[in-house]
DNA sequence: AAGTGGTCTAGACCACTCC
DNA sequence: GAGTGGTCTAGACCACTTG
């Protein structure tokens, strides 16, 4: 055999998909296996890659469904909030935490503070019309914003709360993309299958006058979001 | 069990990781399974994750090897050989196919063209250090570009090419960011383990007065880079 | 020839959802 | 309770690299 044969269950799944439309219900793994002449293995591993592509969901005592188009996210020092409503999206957040912390070295260099000073860091779950996309973490100092905890409201915009409340003016920032695995918390919060890729940016923002802002590690689900950035010469 | 086996194989593992420096090969799989006291697909399911981690490397015939750091490319309009050398990495270019096609009712779009006009349809191994890490096909219209098969050399930089000899000058673009799983052919010509998590890249570009340059669809191995993205308010 | 990772099978049990 | 996807086992054979 030259490909793999979970590779070729694959392409023959893909023309399924189309056959059926978008929301559909797969039949049963057991049963595509038998239909396909092959272990349920192989089967499973098709429909794991195809899930990591974005072309289905499963869910687990349910069945397996042929899934939506991926969302694309701009990157960009963009609200989440007006991103998501420009696509027709209702934006929404769940707050997990909202603790103070010390400093580690990492973060005290990102944010230009003392390792141990106190950090506010806000974890939150993106939603997209109440379906999980992403686990945002963000990193703040107290000691720049120490009414942080007062003036925001956990399911409110964060960029609408720093620049309309506490007068803050975004400059320049970094981002890093790369793929990771999601552990199983993490995998359990964004209601996704456990082992599958995730796109993880690392965000570090400061103000007009060059003083960091926050240091943001957002994981999002790599099979219902993709971004877009404008390049510049 | 409250998370599952291979995930607290693979803490157990990262801890082994640490321990042997880089480079170091890891006892086999069998070995490890016995003495993790678990089954070999376990182990298997617990290193594959580290290896789309890029905490790992597998090689056929030979073994499992503890990783080198990920490779950071920058997101934006710059030549890929510059932005290599500045990492301190040897760039190279391997083609894979330098062809010309009809143009499909995307690429017609992208380009500025008609359906079916002729497109230059160049593909290369982008290289770093003399290791495959990404795909990249690139697609220009041969109305626009009529010189390119005789200007461009296979294993130079295109847009070098493009400036200086073409006189082009490299207006806005726009980039998607997305994880794929590469198909057989693709992880083979990136010389990656199958089934892995890649990040995809479509890049269109413009010249300074608005016109159309180029289509590209860049694969990276997930495992071996990321790429990092000035953001502007 | 031996040893490695890569693919695949058959079958078991668990966790979850719906009736 | 029945049916679904999720995890895990034991074992087989293939493909590749090295001696």
């Amino acid at each position: 055999m030259s490909v793999p044969l979970h590779f070729a269950v694959k392409t023959r799944l893909v023309g399924l998909l189309e056959e059926l439309g978008e929301g559909a219900a797969l039949p049963p793994e057991r049963t595509l296996a038998k239909e396909f002449g092959v272990s349920r293995w192989t089967m499973r591993q098709a429909i794991r890659e195809l899930i990591a592509d974005g072309r289905l969901r499963a869910r687990q005592g349910q069945g397996t469904f042929v899934a939506t188009p991926k969302l694309i996210q701009p990157l960009a020092l963009v609200s989440y909030t007006e991103a998501l409503r420009a696509q027709g999206q209702k934006p929404g957040r769940e707050l997990v935490a909202f603790e103070e912390i010390e400093a580690d070295e990492l973060l005290s260099e990102q944010l230009g503070i003392a390792v141990g000073d106190p950090v506010h860091r806000l974890e939150r779950v993106l939603l997209a019309d109440g379906q999980p996309i992403g686990l945002e973490t963000t990193y703040m100092s107290v000691a720049r914003f120490p009414t942080l905890r007062d003036v925001l409201k956990p399911e409110g915009s964060l960029y609408r709360c720093l620049t309309d409340e506490l007068g803050v003016r975004f400059g320049e920032g970094e981002e890093l993309v790369e793929t990771v695995i999601a552990t199983p918390r993490e995998a359990d919060l964004l209601k996704a299958t456990q082992s599958l890729p995730m796109l993880l940016l690392h965000r570090t923002s400061r103000d007009t006058d060059g003083r960091p802002i926050e240091a943001v590690r957002s994981l999002y689900r790599g099979d219902r979001v993709g971004f877009r950035a404008t390049l510049r010469p």
